[in-house]
RNA sequence: CGGGCUGUGGCGCAGCCUGGCUAGCGCGCUUGCUUGGGGUGCAAGAGGUCGUGGGUUCGAAUCCCGCCAGCCCGACCA
């Protein structure tokens, strides 16, 4: 495996990105297939926990899981105005099959919302059927113009929930109940923090009420929508003609959610804390949580070192690098690039001692602990990482949001911030949820992230762009 | 999809402008010895349809055209 420099996030922040997703071995573009990636071991062991972390909290709320087909009637997606007119720029379609034109072409999924749909309308009569809580986990295509691995790619892995309800209150309390679960992982498994809140009129989903989302910041400064919580509304209830009876006796549509995250997680993730050396991984989300690299020279040294390490490692889950021919030097790089959290070198000095080297990869601390207390200082030492990480992001985005009271001020912010440049910014400022507004906002290339469920700011003022009053300030930034 | 740049052993590149022996270099890889607490050193080896298809030419990695893919910008984008 072929090493490379990593270049620093000062001078190329999109370039860095490549190189840390390619030395850490998340991914690799998959150059035969347009736009597509391949996940590579270590990076699909990441996304094997953030699985398990959504989907025990999914079941947890009362979801099950269920499989729908990949290919859907092109005709299904027509049926909902909005949804079709912002999916079929990006569909891929399968318009031969078994050698033979098909008489309605089939459509590679780009979500299940029109496929689910259909189904629900055969699944649910009554309002005892209600609700319907799903979950599927699928993979999604997308043609997307321009893609960038984990970030945006032409096919991706993603959870696509999906629920009926009997009522408007109960379906808005499942898209927020998600949104926290949503805003949990991020935080407490991914330590990222992330700012819950409505997505604008012109960001959310095509077809729904209203869309929410979490977003969190990228060391450029970027924003990155994280997940999706949808308020469907009725909208595909009348489309797909899902009616039930309520407990007076009438006929009425389904409530709908729909909610996902993908493995763009994944691309916030290295976002969020790799460095100049490297893939950087919570200890929550690392497949390996610590490596012990075996110190020796003579024969007999190394027979006395390799059963101490391999005793350490039993103890703490750890992996031995017992690869030969590597000099440590060379086998700390290999595990710093791909983002083990805790690495210990154990060699003679430390059997004589009875000590071995613990070091940390998010600050390259060593410290030297006594064998005896391995496991205890272990465990302590990844919770801190875990937190520190956290806490080092959520400073990161508090000194990078700013307030601004103008709409120059807000383009004199954002003007200059590209993906590669950096120097990105969440400005917070009154403006109104409003195509004049986006239009403002689209000719310095900025977006409405969100507006905030939660206002930490000074409340209601006047929009920047209208002059209207809007009751709080909302998340201005650029995206990827 | 428009613009720019790029594609040469596994990786990073040189060669291309100005066509010409057996296509070089560094890293990595294999074997042996050596070394080992942050990319050990030495030696001997293996490995290339020059992205791809066509064209020009006595002759193409090199010139021309098409296509594919990657990166960046733009447009587009839960």
């Amino acid at each position: 495996m072929a090493e490379s420099p990593i270049t620093p996030r000062e001078r190329d922040f999109a370039a860095w990105y490549q190189d840390v997703v390619l030395q850490g071995d998340m991914a690799e573009p998959a150059e035969i297939v347009k736009g597509c990636m391949v996940i590579k071991p270590n990076g699909y062991a990441v996304w094997e926990i953030l699985q398990r972390e959504l989907d025990d909290r999914f079941k947890a709320t009362g979801h099950q899981n269920v499989y729908f087909p990949l290919l859907i009637p092109e005709s299904f997606l027509k049926k909902e105005a909005e949804h079709v007119e912002g999916f079929a720029p990006e569909l891929a379609v399968v318009t031969i099959a078994g050698g033979k034109q098909l008489e309605e072409p089939y459509v590679i999924r780009p979500t299940s919302e029109t496929i689910i749909g259909h189904f629900f309308a055969k699944w649910i009569q009554s309002w005892r059927d209600l609700p319907v809580l799903m979950n599927q986990w699928a993979n999604v295509v997308r043609w997307e113009l321009r893609t960038r691995m984990f970030l945006r790619t032409t096919e991706f892995l993603w959870q696509e929930g999906h629920t009926a309800h009997s009522t408007h209150e109960e379906a808005v309390e499942e898209v927020l109940r998600i949104l926290d679960v949503y805003a949990e992982v991020a935080e407490d498994i991914m330590a990222m923090p992330v700012i819950k809140g409505v997505k604008s009129k012109a960001e959310k989903f095509a077809g729904a009420l209203r869309s929410y989302s979490i977003e969190g910041m990228m060391q450029n400064g970027l924003a990155l929508q994280a997940g999706t919580s949808h308020d469907l509304g009725q909208n595909f209830g009348k489309a797909f003609d899902v009616k039930f009876q309520n407990k007076e006796g009438q006929l009425d549509y389904v409530w709908q959610t729909s909610w996902g995250v993908s493995t763009r997680l994944i691309g916030g993730l290295i976002m969020s804390h790799s460095d100049d050396k490297g893939l950087v991984l919570p200890p929550k989300l690392a497949p390996v949580k610590a490596v012990v690299v075996p110190i020796y020279r003579k024969d007999d040294e190394k027979v006395k070192v390799l059963e101490a390490a391999h005793r350490i490692a039993k103890e703490i889950g750890a992996k031995v690098d017992e690869r030969e021919g590597q000099s440590p030097g060379a086998k700390f790089f290999h595990w710093e690039r791909r983002g083990v959290p805790v690495v210990i070198e154990l060699g003679p000095r430390d059997l004589a001692s009875g000590n071995a080297v613990m070091k940390r990869r998010d600050t390259g601390t060593k410290e030297i602990v006594p064998q005896s207390e391995i496991p205890a200082r272990f465990k302590d030492v990844l919770e801190a990482m875990q937190k520190d990480l956290f806490n080092a992001a959520q400073a990161r985005l508090k000194a990078n949001t700013v307030v601004a009271n103008s709409i120059g001020e807000v383009e004199e912010i954002l003007r200059e911030v590209t993906a590669e440049r950096g120097g990105g910014k969440f400005v917070m400022a009154h403006l109104k949820d409003d195509a004049v507004c986006d239009a403002r906002l689209k000719e310095f290339k900025a977006t409405v992230r969100n507006i905030p469920l939660v206002d930490e700011y000074d409340g209601a003022g006047k929009c920047i762009v209208t002059g209207e009053e809007v009751d709080r300030r909302v998340v201005i930034a650029k995206s990827y």
